[in-house]
RNA sequence: GGUGAGGUGGCUGAGUGGCUGAAAGCGCAUGACUCGAAAUCAUGUUUAGAGCUUGCUCUAACGUGGGUUCAAAUCCCACCCUCACCGCCA
């Protein structure tokens, strides 16, 4: 959430209203100005009329503890508590507008990030590493997993649906050499601590870091079957679509001490999306799948240092590429292009020869007070005084994808694949990934 | 799954209908003392909103939501959660 002081007064509300068209998000300031007047004039009159009926209440209690006749002062606060529960309705109703349409805007962009309508305002920060040259026709990684018979989404259609998929032998030894290898790295050598973490998450929680109220439909639901509010409303736990939201909402409600800051963990989860609006697009292959593994790097800051965190947070990400020999280059993206809940966003784009192109593996995120917002996340500062907390995620990277930029550009000639050097001690020493010979023949 | 107990501020913990936004202790902050620190003493120490004479006044919040009442931390209902014991289980 931003500030909903924000909200309130028309200069404020102005400003907001170009920066986040600049995100293709509408504010309708109109709207907001005039249930901002409401919410006023319903307040104002609701404690007005709550110090009154408090007043009595206060005389009635003296009255009767005296042992004398309370009943003026009670016909007169029945009037007053009937008034009070026509306006406080009224009052209940307005709030809830209010809020419903601050839980659905978005971050405000940084000062700093490219202002443009959608992806193709985004702009290139760097590059590292140099495509290979191949001097053979390269094969997409769902040829070379086929023919080492390492991919089968044949099966997983059959056992699940499409997006998904199964791994097998060394393919999907490979797959979690590639986690194991990530987490490491973070952990012994950048400081994170690693989680492990529930895959299934509640509504709070989603609020809190943002999937919640707007992307629904981007996310797998299930349902609690025994249990059921006075209504019947039924509770349910989500699958998380990334380890952001257990990650994140860690601190959700929590007064940290400045001495506990900056947190900063770490973890591989398998993220489970629905994606509902973007059928038809990479259907093929591993790049746009229902479920994935992914190593998720989260930091909880000062609020002071969150710009300094997120380069720190993209360099992390990046030494997993460059580890791995993978050539990659960093995006800023634009204002059209980021997340909900980022002020300022970095993608990792990695080299996928197949597509003769650069794909995200990654996406490094500020999201200074907006989740913590949400989550009611504070930090005691020295003199007393409590701050929201900024928060930061990016992954570190996506397992999947990463397995399809390490089989593309470590394919060779004959179907086989290369092992990077980094993921060889994960593989037992294993150097290359052959191609079965053919059988039966 | 069964039975019982319970959810109060940064923490521990009192409070069973009104004078309790909340005792007491701990912690923390500021000041005094000190060369400095410890100890000691004093003062202060939740958040959000409204108003104005910017320091005060008012309102709300004691797991969450609803109800009873002139008045709810306190009584009733539902839900969530925690703890203990039993059962079941990878």
């Amino acid at each position: 959430m931003i500030d909903p002081k924000y909200l309130r007064d028309e200069k404020d509300l102005n400003e907001i209203k170009v920066r986040l068209a600049q995100r293709n998000y509408d504010l309708d300031t109109g709207l907001l100005l005039s249930l901002e007047e409401k919410r006023k004039s319903f307040q104002s009159r609701t404690q007005e009329l709550q110090s009154q009926r408090n007043a009595f209440s206060k005389q009635i209690g003296q009255a009767k503890r005296n042992g004398e006749d309370a009943s003026a002062a009670m016909a007169e606060v029945a009037k007053v508590g009937e008034e009070l529960d026509e306006v406080k309705k009224q009052q209940d109703e307005v709030l809830a507008e209010i809020s419903k349409i601050a839980y659905t805007i978005p971050n405000l962009p940084d000062a700093s990030v490219p202002v443009g309508k959608d992806d193709s305002f985004n702009v290139e920060q760097r590059r590292w590493g140099e495509p290979r040259k191949f001097d053979f026709e390269v094969k997409d990684h769902v040829a070379l997993g086929e023919a080492i018979g390492g991919l089968d989404f044949d099966s997983a259609r059959k056992v699940t649906g499409s997006r998904f998929v199964f791994m097998k032998g060394d393919i999907a030894r490979l797959h979690r050499a590639l986690g194991q290898f990530m987490l490491d790295l973070h952990t012994q050598q950048q400081g994170y601590t690693e989680i492990c973490v529930p895959y299934l998450v509640n509504s709070d929680s989603l609020y809190g870091t943002g999937q919640l109220p707007k992307f629904e439909l981007d996310l797998f639901h299930t349902l609690l079957t025994a249990t059921g509010d006075e209504e019947g409303v039924q509770r349910r736990y989500s699958l998380i679509p990334t380890a952001e939201v257990p990650l994140t909402n860690l601190v959700r409600g929590e007064l940290l001490q400045e001495k506990d800051l900056p947190i900063k963990i770490t973890a591989l989860t398998p993220c489970f999306r629905s994606e509902a609006g973007s059928a038809g697009r990479d259907t093929r292959g591993l790049i746009r799948m229902h479920q994935f593994d992914k190593v998720e790097m989260v930091q909880i800051v000062h609020p002071e240092k969150s710009w300094e965190a997120l380069e720190s947070l993209t360099a992390n990400a990046e030494e997993v590429l460059q580890k791995l020999g993978l050539p990659y280059r960093v995006v800023a993206l634009s204002t059209g292009d980021m997340g909900f809940s980022s002020a300022k966003t970095y993608d990792l784009e990695v080299w996928v020869p197949a597509q003769n192109t650069y794909r995200e593996i990654s996406s490094c995120s500020n999201c200074t007070d907006f989740q913590a917002r949400r989550m009611g996340a504070r930090v005691k500062l020295a003199g007393g005084k409590n701050v929201l907390v900024h928060t930061l995620n990016g992954s570190g990277v996506a397992v999947g994808r990463c397995l399809v930029a390490v089989m593309e550009n470590y394919q060779n000639a004959d179907g086989s694949i290369t092992i990077p050097e980094v993921l060889r001690p994960y593989m037992g020493g294993q150097e290359k990934i052959e191609v079965p010979a053919k059988s039966g023949k």
